[in-house]
DNA sequence: CCCTGATTCGC
DNA sequence: GCGAATCAGG
């Protein structure tokens, strides 16, 4: 199996809608490992894709001489392994953020300039059929809650509690591959 | 421990 | 060009 045009075309669309290599190897499949996906999306010239330089050291290259590819069944237990020899996915770190947040002047919260003062309460005020939506810094003496109307014993009022479960959807795919390695060893 | 992407380098 | 092995970090 080869890049075809087509799975190409699905890989940069992926990869740029923050899915992480392991995660396109899997939607792709036949065979395409996360290694494979990595290799392609530098080829391609788009690795660097939302992490900040500072973020990664610059390594020395050339620097790490590695014994020659022994064989197909024989690797030691390093770290890492190549992605787990067959490693697939289950954390996913890669959606907690936008593909496009490197260059936020505003680390301000959308809430905050959406929710007048008014409406928001702090933890004192916050009772059992309000809304406890975080907004702000919770260290900061500026945190406040959304106070919203919610149900008794619900968490959110309706608008954050859509906000709150909008990221469950996918997770299907990865749940016969994890069971492949919990049983191993 | 699990995961992530980055890089190297034999093929 | 491809991707496994490896590295480095969370």
């Amino acid at each position: 199996m080869s890049w075809t045009d087509e799975r190409v075309e699905t890989l940069r669309k992926l990869w740029a809608d923050g899915h992480s290599a392991s995660q396109i190897a899997a939607e792709i499949g036949n065979g395409i490992t996360r290694n494979a996906v990595i290799g392609k999306v530098h080829r391609l010239g788009l690795s660097g894709r939302i992490k900040a330089p500072s973020s990664v050291a610059p390594r020395p290259r050339a620097a790490q001489p590695r014994a020659h590819r022994p064989g197909p069944a024989q690797r030691s237990h390093s770290h890492g392994g190549g992605g787990g020899g067959g490693g697939m996915v289950r954390g996913n770190t890669a959606l907690a953020y936008a593909p496009r947040a490197y260059e936020a002047p505003a680390p301000k919260p959308l809430e905050e300039v959406l929710i007048p003062m008014s409406e928001r309460v702090t933890i004192m005020e916050l009772k059992e059929a309000m809304c406890r939506w975080p907004l702000g810094d919770p260290a900061s003496s500026e945190f406040r809650y959304c106070g919203g109307k919610s149900d008794t014993g619900v968490t959110y009022c309706p608008y954050h509690s859509r906000m709150a479960y909008q990221p469950a959807q996918d997770r299907r795919r990865n749940q016969e591959k994890r069971q492949m390695m919990q049983i191993k060893g």
